[in-house]
DNA sequence: AACTATTGATAACC
DNA sequence: TGGTTATCAATAGTT
């Protein structure tokens, strides 16, 4: 992979050895990292340079990685272990965990639609109606969050309304130009249909882009801005006729 | 590096997740040989495949090189502490396990519909998916499933209608008496030919029955009567030409 | 360390 | 699973 193929010796020259280690031991972790990605896999890596410095990758825990590797491989798991029936009680309930496990992720791959074959049909139709009734009842969650959110804007809506009305009001006591008095009447008559229509606007918009988003959170956030500017531009309509 | 680049996330696909997890193994094992060898350093590799498998490589021992591992990293003396931090070992590990168990198991209470509360929007969404994903992929496998029932019982049907077929020419081949035959034909006909196809009927329904074990049995039993009537019917046309 | 020419790894396809 | 090929990525040697 570069301008002449190295055949793979232990390289005599320790300067050239330390920067091929450099560069091969960066590419090795990476490779390592995106096989654990890619793929879902745990992966363990350990390197011990000619100079004795350690380097390591774990896409989990490296404990828990070895010692999984060191129950999977059950034979001698370390260099000294005395207790040998406690050791066996524990593989035996570390075994038991792992099985348990094991079943259980099986069981949520199959949930995904993963490994069915081999599956009978009595099975497969437990399954569907399991995954019917999550699905009806992820659904009906949703729809209650949904409306959940949907009544917190409106009432934030809703106070942000009567904050415009209270805002106009102190413009009213506040008489300061002779045309004013002409853009108040103007402003009565604008400001509450105004607020009206903006709060049916917030519902619409609301349930529309909720049902792309992944989260909420923004949406509140853009429509607390659509209020903003809202309440921005009234201002502005009753200030400036 | 290949036609097309690949982000380094989570392949969805459990078989191009299996594929390119067998092809990126062998790469990260080589790779790993080769910084051993080049370098002249001590490297440990394992890896468990999302499905649990195991893979190790080691330049020296694996076991030598987890104790180095473990010397370096816990540079807490380790004698005294051997049993305590053997014994703590174990606890975390079975916390762990314990842990990812009850999460397997709360993440498929979920995918039934349970204690959804709490889940944001954005999550129940993603659940919504794979539960539909899901589903699908259960209909798909039972519809494949029943295909495959349907195909096997018009087989056998074929080869019931083949051996009436011959039965049938038997008879023709052993013409009795003139008149008075015809009743007793009637009679002697119908008797093996339904015996014979009954037992014919009971294997296939019987063959049937046995691939599915819970609920396409009354499939299996509605076609099965089906048969029968066919069998039926075609032994009534032989016995009266 | 930065820079390429080159080889090696691999994603998609069969 | 294994093979092929068009591409992209890693890296050997040089600066």
């Amino acid at each position: 992979m570069a301008r002449e193929r190295r055949a793979i010796r232990r390289i005599e020259s320790a300067a050239a050895r330390q920067v091929t280690f450099s560069k091969r031991r960066r590419g090795l972790f990476k490779k390592a990292e995106e096989l654990a990605v890619l793929c879902d896999a745990d992966v363990a890596l350990v390197v011990f340079s000619s100079t004795g410095k350690l380097s390591q990758f774990a896409s989990s825990s490296m404990n828990e990685i070895i010692d999984k590797y060191s129950t999977h491989s059950k034979n001698l798991g370390k260099s000294d272990q005395q207790p040998a029936i406690d050791l066996n009680l524990e593989h035996c309930k570390y075994d038991s965990l792992n099985e348990q496990l094991a079943e259980a992720s099986l069981r949520l791959r199959r949930m995904r639609g993963e490994e069915l074959d081999g599956l009978s049909v009595g099975e497969l139709q437990q399954m569907e109606k399991n995954l019917e009734t999550g699905l009806q009842r992820v659904l009906c969650t949703k729809d209650r969050q949904f409306m959940q959110q949907i009544n917190d804007l409106q009432q934030k809506g809703t106070q942000l309304a009567e904050e415009n009305m209270r805002l106009k009001n102190q413009m009213h006591e506040v008489p300061t130009a002779s045309m004013v008095a002409v853009a108040d009447a103007d402003a009565e008559n604008v400001v509450p249909d105004d607020v009206h229509s903006s709060d049916s606007v917030m519902t619409a918009v609301h349930s529309a882009s909720s049902q792309d988003n992944d989260d909420g959170s923004d949406i509140s956030l853009k429509l607390a801005f659509f209020f903003t500017q809202q309440v921005t531009l009234e201002v502005r309509a009753v200030g400036r006729p």
